[in-house]
RNA sequence: GCUGAUGUAGCUCAGGGGUAGAGCACUUGCUUGGUAAGUAAGAGGUCACGGGUUCAAUUCCCGUCAUUAGCUCCA
């Protein structure tokens, strides 16, 4: 007899041999047909796996993260036969579940395999699945495994086991198909009542360049045909609140292919509120000490040599402009640190001037590869809010602090609730990637550590994620549909005043070296305004929205009424256009609606004659009758409790 | 960069070896309205760019540029 210790504490005794599933009978049927695996002792096995010491043990569902990924993992199984089936010969890769489904990665040989194909695998694995196929596990040699896929001539199944230990080596069969694989998975493939094959892909062998690539399929699965469908549905919202669609139905930015790729170009309504945005920051930085500097978009070859960046970036980098007659050497500036630096050397510094804290917002150019371009999150040319604290060793986690008050206030008004804050250290392994000293290292990533801490933020450690001069924090906001995108950073920075020389006097009348932090609470102009219109679905705050009032003239009579009006609320700083089109009223409405002005004022005989405004709200409907003093002041409030400390 | 898909009016897209079409937007006329689409007419295109095949190419082929998905999830 041997001990299973369920999640709930309780103990049952049952006979060696027992597989999880048994326990799951003994307890209810129903349990028992929603079993997709179980954990023992902290590993994830098959249902059907027996047991045979004392161990703990929970069943895992559909509703566990460890049940989807059996589930998945399955579903590649399947796939993976209904493929075999349908081209016989083609060659299997890998196919593990991810986080939203699976993928195989096949060899097609000579067949061709399209989008359109993907039907038909669908329905085979459809068919498939409603013969309940049982997955049975065997433990085989290493022997006994190469010679099965010798005979299957399977070249990437090979590759694999000559890398696996004997004596650790499983299979899995279901129906006609047998596959090398550590398993888990479920009991059979009766639980799997919807299938969709979303996109095929290339994917290089074992994700290197050098190697074939294969075709990738990707897969999702679902024990419910209506699970699927609010999967499918909640894809179609994420699509339509895509930055890239609704930055140019809101008229934002746009791209031309004549200016390049990845080169944004702001539009009319995308500057100004790009603008706001800049505004608001510079204000926030003015109260906290930051003085504004301004720097040229190029720099001279030996100052990113100096930096350390172009022995790092220089083959990523554009290539070096070269003057006509001197020969001499110029990059685009790929970030603003340098320049900040040589601002600090241009005068002395006494330890009674430091902090000094310059901030700029900086357009920088990097070389991205073509295929990683992605609308405004990925570009070529962005413009960061960058600035640079130069302070002493006992201030760097003071300052570190306001910054990270800053990024709150940033978040706060921008109505991002939930965020982590990432901390990236070093490799704990490979140490030759970064530069600088080890006590300076760990010195550094001690005072993020502590401020984080201190600030109560919500944070995860990342190893070997950190930048080659630094370790850094970086914000990582999730939108409002759960995607997690890296926003703003804070870097503490040993190196760069080190490369640069950079000194103060002390009060000890001795030269000392001042500590960098780098900051931008935005990350970039680009990708935060991205995010944002991501979070927001195009509805942004009122106070940075580009149009914040529509005037809707009831008809053509009362369009110089409705013009005076705009211009009365602009003496409020109220952004308001007139709708003056020869269009009726509802259209007027429908219109403003989709265009997500968050305010209409509705202008006819009565509220000309009695000098008040029918207010609308955006997708709320009528709020009744105004005063221009009462909306004006409502709308005032409503801005400054939105950007409120 | 690699692999696939895509590129037709300002936008969203249909079409197809014999020089192009819809809806919305735009212009003009009628209409002057009460909280999500009034009505009629009109204008608008080197079918991304360059080459090839053909009597004829926007359509087929090749190349370039751009957009896009994936190449990060590891039996």
């Amino acid at each position: 007899m041997i001990k299973i210790t369920l999640p709930d504490g309780a103990i049952k005794e049952v006979d060696s041999g027992t597989s999880a599933m048994d326990v799951a009978l003994s307890i209810s049927e129903g349990l028992a047909r929603n079993v997709l695996s179980a954990k023992v002792n902290g590993e994830v096995w098959d249902a059907s796996r027996p047991i045979t010491e004392d161990s703990t043990l929970s069943l895992l569902t559909w509703n566990d993260e460890e049940g989807k990924a059996t589930m998945w993992h399955s579903s590649a199984h399947l796939m993976a036969e209904a493929l075999e089936f349908l081209y016989p010969g083609v060659k299997l890769a890998i196919g593990p579940p991810i986080e939203n489904g699976f993928y195989y990665d096949i060899d097609f040989m000579d067949y061709t395999f399209s989008e359109n194909d993907l039907k038909k695998v669908e329905d085979k694995m459809k068919e498939l699945a409603k013969q309940k196929l049982v997955f049975e596990r065997k433990e085989v040699s290493k022997a006994d495994a190469l010679a099965y896929f010798t005979e299957k001539e399977d070249p990437y199944k090979l590759e694999l086991i000559n890398e696996l230990e004997d004596g650790t080596i499983t299979m899995y069969t279901q129906g006609n198909f047998t596959d090398l694989c550590r398993g888990p998975h479920m009991p059979h493939t009766g639980p799997i009542k919807a299938i969709k094959l979303l996109s095929v892909a290339g994917a290089y062998w074992r994700g290197d360049e050098k190697n074939k690539q294969l075709t990738r399929i990707y897969g999702i699965t679902f024990p419910k045909a209506k699970e699927l469908t609010e999967y499918l549905e909640r894809l179609e919202a994420a699509k339509q609140r895509d930055h890239r669609k609704l930055g140019k139905e809101l008229e934002l930015f746009t791209f031309s292919q004549k200016v390049g790729a990845g080169l944004p170009l702001w539009l009319p309504k995308g500057t100004a509120l790009r603008e706001r945005l800049i505004n608001f920051l510079k204000k926030a930085q003015d109260d906290s000490g930051y003085d504004q500097v301004c720097t040229p978009h190029i720099g001279h070859k030996d100052l990113y040599v100096t930096s350390g960046h172009y022995e790092k970036y220089g083959a990523d980098s554009f290539q070096p402009i070269k003057t006509p007659n001197e020969d001499e050497e110029f990059l685009l500036k790929p970030m603003n640190c340098p320049h900040h630096c040589e601002i600090y050397a241009s005068s002395p510094k006494s330890y009674k001037d430091l902090p000094v804290r310059y901030a700029e917002f900086g357009t920088v150019y990097r070389y991205e590869m073509s295929g990683e371009l992605h609308g405004l999150t990925r570009v070529r040319g962005f413009t960061q809010d960058d600035a640079h604290i130069f302070c002493m060793e006992n201030q760097v986690e003071e300052e570190f602090e306001k910054v990270i008050d800053i990024v709150k206030y940033v978040l706060k008004s921008l109505d991002f609730q939930d965020y982590t804050a990432q901390i990236s250290l070093r490799d704990k392994d490979n140490r030759d990637k970064y530069i600088g000293t080890d006590e300076n290292w760990e010195k550094a990533e001690q005072a993020i550590i502590n401020t984080t801490k201190r600030a109560g933020l919500n944070t995860v450690i990342e190893y070997g994620e950190a930048a080659f001069y630094g370790p850094k924090l970086d914000f990582m906001v999730k939108d409002a549909i759960g995607r997690s995108w890296q926003l703003g950073t804070i870097q503490v920075d040993y190196t760069l005043p080190e490369r640069f020389e950079l000194e103060y006097t002390g009060a000890d009348n001795q030269k000392h070296r001042p500590i960098m932090i780098h900051r931008a609470p935005f990350g970039s102009m680009e990708r935060f305004v991205a995010v944002l219109i991501e979070h927001c679905a195009g509805k942004f705050p009122l106070w940075l929205t580009p149009t914040q009032v529509a005037i809707l003239p009831l008809s053509e009579k009362y369009n110089d009424y409705c013009q005076n009006l705009s211009k009365s609320l602009k003496n409020y700083d109220i952004r308001a256009l007139v709708d003056d089109r020869n269009e009726k009223i509802g259209k007027k409405i429908r219109d403003t609606e989709l265009e997500k002005t968050p305010y209409m004022l509705i202008i006819g005989e009565k509220e000309a004659g009695d000098n008040v405004l029918a207010v609308r709200k955006q997708g709320e409907g009528d709020l009744g009758s105004f005063t221009l003093e009462e909306f004006a002041k409502k709308i005032q409030q409503e801005v400054e409790e939105q950007i409120k400390y």
